[in-house]
DNA sequence: TGTTTGTTATATTACATGTATAACATAGGA
DNA sequence: TCCTATGTTATACATGTAATATAACAAACA
């Protein structure tokens, strides 16, 4: 896992942190039961607070897709996934409609922001960095 | 135009606003030249203050949609829309990159997102609630 | 025993959000 | 002309979030 984060971004750092393993365990570079670094050493690593990896990691062992534990340190969740929930379903379709919005209003067509999500989800199945 | 806001949503409220106001005129609620309420009593109506109607209108202005001048009032940008420009590609896949790969770990296929997309950007099209 | 781990607590700084007033200049109507 | 409504700007305050800085604790391990 090759973390970059943005410290000028306007996104939160432990938002990033969330986004990047979340795509690192799409793409497949992260393998169920595949551990990740402590938080301390990786807060060491990238610079930031203790903290500040501590609640990101929170954030994805409540959301299912870590274990964090004393004896095993941290890993992605070995056991399967949580599958699509009602409510995520809910949240997914929320934050599409505003982009759907935002992208009608510019004239960007049905198929073209069809398009556009497909080739984003494939980009990150694909590993590729997306640019 | 019908705004209704969630005041106990995580979502700040001048968010909503922004939101609401680019999907009236993503669904033709809103045509350009037409008349949005005054800062003052937008805030009223919704029992809100007058600074967090501004903002909200002050950012659909910088973003091209709205026209707020002395004279007119506070409009929908009747000159026609901004289109799609390179900075909003590039934020727009930034956020789309998080959603696909969130459905993506949870087992949402490429095609099953991609029909998401579709169905929710038709929807707003076509005006409807989306419930 | 010492080190590393996750966990928890406290404090501080900076910023975002939302509200509360207040004032100003300008445009329009009575 | 006077009054009102408009957008605009300024200040202040309360609250919450983000991030950092220390510190301490219990559990696991070499």
């Amino acid at each position: 896992m090759f973390i970059e984060l943005d410290l000028q971004s306007e996104t939160p750092i432990y938002t990033q942190l969330v986004d990047q393993i979340v795509e690192g365990i799409a793409s497949g570079a992260l393998q169920p039961g595949d551990p990740l670094p402590s938080i301390r050493s990786l807060a060491e690593d990238l610079g930031i607070n203790l903290h500040t990896v501590n609640k990101a990691y929170n954030l994805l062992k409540q959301e299912g897709l870590l274990q964090v534990h004393r004896k095993t340190g941290v890993i992605v969740q070995p056991g399967g996934m949580p599958g699509v929930t009602e409510a995520f379903e809910e949240k997914l379709r929320r934050q599409l409609r505003s982009l759907a919005a935002a992208a009608a209003v510019r004239g960007m067509g049905e198929e073209v922001f069809a398009q556009e999500s497909r080739s984003v989800y494939r980009d990150i199945i694909t590993n590729r960095g997306g640019e």
